[in-house]
DNA sequence: CGTTATATGGAGAACGTTCTACATTTCATC
DNA sequence: GATGAAATGTAGAACGTTCTCCATATAACG
């Protein structure tokens, strides 16, 4: 508007620490001290640098700070954005950042190893303060070795033995006991697993934890130790092939025990589509307690394992460790049933 | 394990552009130079530096890069990780980042508007290239403002005229006819629709554009103006509340258009659990082609928006803007229907 | 009043890149 | 050979912070 409107400033008004200095007439350093409220600052320093800030709008930029120091941010890799137990996770370690200044940065890594390491590479890069990867598909000692550059929380990983990073978990050995007993209870005896069909068979992922729980719990309640385990697997033709050869089988078991609520989901729908009755010819349970399952429609019972206080615990426990914790911490969880109309009939019907 | 063991290297042992540009025997401009493939490099220096880049594992510094340059990182903004259409928009922006060198990284901004800017300031802080907004909240204005700073293109906003940034959608005014359409070609005639109970009515929200599509295509065939539209709330105790009233009403309609996948599957568990039968009592229409809504167990016919597409589609868009594209485009893509049990009984029971 | 502690503020060197200028070499072309 | 033009490589100044010393001012104490 004005006559005076200057062509240079278009591009060149970022506010920086230095403008924040010249504005409130100190030095830059002290600016920097009362940023990150260190020593040695007085009420009237702190007093004419904030009201500098305030008028000002500055905003500290993240890519200077991360060169030098912290950069408030903790990543969080996702190994696979579809399943939705994950968003409760992420609302977890959201809800627990909310009130600090540290902000979350998502990566997918779409359960592929090669892309998951360059996130994982990337975040250092970015001299992020932590990360949180949930379920990894990078052995133990690729994740030790990242470790020791930054502060690393696993979600959905079992190995606690590890020293250089913390784990967090719900026990899945257990939650799949806990399966196979409510299945039991309801007096169903033949009882198979589904798993996934996956060449990677770490005792680190949850689905094999799942399955030595499941083996466990059959073997206790007399059922001999090879308990039969079916492997679904992850792609999507081949996947529902697999289901509906499971469910023609003529000796196709009483009760069925998912590895996740992703494939007991589709076993229902394939199961109605073929008229297997749920319950009364196959029982089905799944784990997760994902959203999906709660829905009235699907009614499917489920093993709680609260992504949402997994996000939560892991969260603080990287802060911890960002803050200067160094020995290693392992937390487990105890999951709980959710039962529901896949597990016995809801009408007497 | 050998007696030279030195204790300084411990964390000092990063590999830097000057680690490579001493291993190569070049200056450290060549190095960068070879980075970028800038002009001005000979095939023996490229050689000589990508081997000692090899050699020594190098890796550049983003935090470093975004002080100076480009990051080669693109934010993407999520209004809620929840709704699994989204997870189809990540996969069209990841599938189309892939092959290159830029990454994403990804903010959940859970539909708070603070929050939100604050994500988006962050991105910026980070100098990150461009920004995925999709279905931001913020108004125009305000974007328009951050898009000075950083190139954005927005999806799921509607705004036509803007001029600082990029948006793409799926025409859906035209999706809500679509759908209106089918449900009078089968027939039904008493049809409301059932959309989001929210203070903000931006005309930029995709709800309104499927009122407004919603409403010209009933007006068209002749029933009025005002048709009539339910508003369902966000939060979720009220939300199934309102739900179970529409539902019971003694003068519902014969067939609803849901604003979203979202409440349609919800309304349709409501509806099994409260004895309305679908599509006999009530035929309903959603809107996204969710992979819930394509469930067997759940058969909900859906306008199909192709989340994937629109992730793609947005990201060249973005590519193309930041280099060097000022010209704003605003692209359009057409929905299509997905007939399910729920719009018309598939048996002929 | 000296002398010593303590509290407060500032100078300036990193951090690891990018990129503009410039210096040098090589290559045609006359 | 001389003369530009083009190609190739380098020095070094940014970028916006953090953080280690230092310098000074003030307080405490005998």
């Amino acid at each position: 508007m004005s006559v005076e409107d200057k062509q240079k400033p278009q591009r060149n008004d970022r506010v920086t620490i230095r403008t924040v200095a010249t504005h409130a007439g100190v030095s830059v350093a002290a600016v920097s001290k009362v940023m990150r409220n260190a020593y040695g600052v007085s009420e009237a320093l702190r007093a004419k640098v904030t009201d500098a800030i305030e008028a000002l709008g500055y905003r500290p930029s993240r890519a200077a700070r991360g060169l030098r120091g912290r950069s408030f941010t903790i990543g969080v890799l996702l190994i696979d954005i579809r399943n939705p137990f994950l968003p409760d996770v992420i609302a977890g370690v959201n809800g627990v950042l909310a009130p600090s200044h540290y902000q979350a940065m998502i990566g997918v890594s779409n359960a592929r190893v090669q892309l998951e390491t360059s996130l994982i590479e990337s975040m250092i890069d970015y001299k992020m303060d932590g990360l949180v990867l949930v379920a990894p598909r990078l052995p133990s000692e690729i994740l030790a070795k990242f470790a020791v550059q930054i502060p690393i929380v696993a979600v959905g990983y079992h190995d606690a033995s590890a020293t250089a990073f913390d784990t967090v978990n719900a026990d899945d050995q257990r939650g799949a006991e806990i399966a196979v007993e409510a299945l039991l209870a309801c007096g169903y005896r033949g009882i198979e697993m589904l798993s996934l069909g996956e060449r990677e068979g770490h005792a680190v992922s949850v689905v094999r934890q799942r399955e030595i729980g499941y083996r466990r719990a059959m073997q206790r309640c007399g059922f001999g130790a090879s308990a039969p385990i079916g492997k679904i697997p992850m792609a999507s033709p081949k996947r529902e092939e697999t289901m509906r050869k499971f469910l023609s089988r003529q000796d196709r078991p009483r009760a069925v025990f998912c590895w996740s609520d992703l494939d007991a989901i589709t076993l229902l729908s394939l199961a109605m589509e073929m008229g297997v009755r749920v319950p009364d010819d196959l029982a089905v349970i799944g784990y997760d307690n994902s959203s999906t399952a709660a829905l009235g429609l699907v009614n499917l019972a489920s093993i709680d394992q609260s992504g949402r206080e997994l996000g939560q615990v892991a969260t603080r426990a990287l802060i911890s460790r960002i803050e200067g914790r160094t020995a290693s911490e392992h937390i487990l969880q105890i999951p709980s049933l959710v039962s529901r109309g896949s597990l016995i009939g809801s009408d007497t019907k």
